[in-house]
DNA sequence: ATCAAATGCGCCC
DNA sequence: TGGGCGCCCTTTGA
């Protein structure tokens, strides 16, 4: 590093300089600070300076505040962006990313480590509390010992894991997704919904048809279900406060709820629509609200039913609603109180919850097992997926937290680990991974394959190509197929021996959705470089092409 | 290239 | 108990 040094007439500049990462070769830096002079550009008011070293990030400054002689610090000692303090510093080295030591693990939150040298980052094998085995004879026994105990099998089939992108959309939605739902009886069809409130209707099997509804809503829509009577018709909540039953075939949609009725009367006042669940036997379409309230509206009728019910606690998000799918009666919700919990639908109340199962910090989803509905998975900001392995056993406390990483930024769609449905042994989950790991020094996000039973990881899915975060992530309710969805792009997966499969038959056909692309694409379906194998020919290709075939990849504008 | 904005939530006073 | 502030692996497009 070296030093300039000019005589001027103006302040004193004095720099703090960073030495210890030369090792010190240079005999004359022994000291780690050295007093320079240098240029300063007069001006009347400056109170700061900025640091024009671009390449120092995280560069520190002061100045002193008289226009004299006084001496103006700048300091160019590198301090860590976490703590702010110097000898460290935390970010990307290549595709790697270095935690600040000073804080707790960013991944497990337990001091005395980073994630480098987790173990959790090591092998996620760390079910930290073990099941519980303990009978409680609560009042869920009974009713429900019979129908489902029978129905959970005890041996566990061999995962089928869907970890080649067969096709993708990029550019689909213009921002985030944030929901996915595949079409309760066409296996090819894929709704997205998004942080715009619009809804895309994708038949994934011909690639390149596809729709976007803009105008069902005005905000986040944040969760969607098919109607149990209709499979034309998809039930959405969102976050500007309605509920929308929209028509599929012409995307008329009508609205079963407003909770603004008045419009915009400021921020506190403002509900937004979060968890949504219909209960097929009550035809009811049950949503939550920002404030910790459920409504109910009976979806023939279209007409609220009763009042709303304070579910959790007052002034606080509810962002999911489940409905166990053997007895419908009983309805899982979770917020931004801690808690996840457990109601009879029969006798529903304000502060009438069976249980209450705590967590550390916000719960993004709950969900009942698919098939059995015994077991519970939760996903929380607090870096854990929680296991409750019977609802019949004790439930103060999960028979599994398994360390994964999805504590998110502000700017991602919350994860939530979603069940296999087809997994009869109810024990495979996906879940998007927040942190990246380094790939063939790409810093990726995988999907994560976690088998809930043990907490061992299965199955980590990336692509060289996809290097946003996944945080959506769908399993299909009959094929072997993974839906993700990751900043506005979706992409669809398969196993390989499908992939192969949809490869030789989409190869025979160019698809051309972007006609800015078409001489490109022509060419690059002409060359026959399918050898290439997976990847495609180059990163930058893949995403600004948005085109077509690429290989045996649809990505359409 | 660089940068701001969109934002949710935890924590602090 | 509530408003304000600040943020550790974002993403986008101006």
């Amino acid at each position: 590093m070296s030093v300039r040094t000019r005589r001027t007439s103006f302040p004193e500049v004095v720099i703090e300089r960073e030495t210890d990462t030369e090792e010190s070769s240079d005999e004359d830096e022994e000291e780690e600070e050295e007093e320079v002079e240098e240029d300063v550009v007069e001006s009347d008011d400056h109170d700061e300076i900025e640091n024009q070293n671009g390449k120092d990030d995280g560069g520190e400054l002061s100045a002193a505040d008289n226009k004299g002689k006084t001496p103006i610090t700048i300091s160019l000692k590198k301090v860590c962006k976490v703590c702010k303090e110097t000898g460290h510093q935390a970010g990307f080295q290549g595709a790697t990313y270095i935690d600040c030591p000073m804080k707790p693990c960013f991944l497990c939150k337990m001091p005395g480590h980073t994630t480098v040298n987790c173990p959790h980052r090591v092998a996620m094998e760390f079910g930290v509390i073990p099941a519980s085995r303990k009978r409680t004879h609560n009042s869920l026994d009974y009713v429900f010992e019979r129908q489902v105990r029978s129905g959970v099998p005890a041996i566990k089939p061999a995962f089928v894991i869907p970890d080649k992108v067969t096709c993708a959309v990029i550019r689909y939605h213009s921002r985030r997704v944030t929901c996915l739902e595949f079409h309760p009886t066409n296996n090819n069809i894929l709704l997205s919904g998004d942080k715009k409130g619009q809804l895309g209707v994708w038949d994934f099997g011909k690639v390149y048809e596809k729709t976007v509804y803009v105008n069902i809503h005005k905000a986040l829509l944040n969760n969607m279900k098919f109607s149990p009577a209709n499979d034309g018709t998809v039930y959405t909540a969102s976050s500007d406060g309605t509920v929308s039953c929209t028509d599929l075939e012409t995307g008329l949609s009508t609205s079963l709820m407003d909770l603004n009725p008045n419009g915009w009367q400021g921020r506190n006042s403002w509900r937004m629509l979060y968890g949504m669940e219909l209960n097929a036997e009550k035809g009811l379409v049950l949503v939550a609200d920002s404030f910790g309230f459920l409504h109910m509206v009976d979806a023939r009728a279209n007409s609220k039913i009763g009042d709303s019910i304070l579910i959790h606690k007052k002034g606080t998000k509810v962002v999911g609603l489940h409905c166990n799918p053997l007895q419908p009666d009983l309805l899982l919700s979770c917020g931004n109180d801690h808690f996840a919990r457990i109601w009879d639908m029969r006798r529903l109340e304000a502060k009438s919850c069976l249980y209450g199962l705590p967590h550390k910090r916000v719960v993004n989803s709950a969900y009942f097992s698919p098939l059995s509905g015994s077991k519970i998975v939760t996903t929380s900001i607090d870096n854990r997926i929680r296991v409750w392995d019977s609802i019949f056993s004790n439930l103060d406390t999960p028979s599994r937290e398994i360390v994964h990483s999805h504590d998110f930024n502000r700017h991602l769609t919350p994860f939530r680990a979603e069940w296999d449905p087809k997994d009869s042994s109810e024990s495979l989950v996906v879940v998007g991974r927040y942190i990246s790991e380094n790939y063939n020094g790409t810093a990726l996000h995988p999907i994560d394959f976690i088998d809930i039973s043990t907490g061992q990881l299965v199955a980590e899915v990336m692509d060289p190509n996809i290097t946003t975060i996944s945080p959506v992530n769908k399993l299909h309710p009959r094929d072997d197929v993974l839906a993700s969805g990751s900043s506005r792009s979706l992409f669809i997966w398969r196993p390989k021996i499908e992939y192969e499969k949809v490869r030789a038959k989409v190869k025979s056909k160019i698809m051309v959705c972007n006609s800015k692309n078409k001489k490109k694409l022509g060419d690059e379906s002409d060359n026959g470089d399918d050898d290439s194998g997976d990847d495609f020919s180059s990163k930058k290709e893949w995403h600004n092409v948005c085109g077509d075939v690429l290989h045996s990849v649809a990505v359409c504008r």
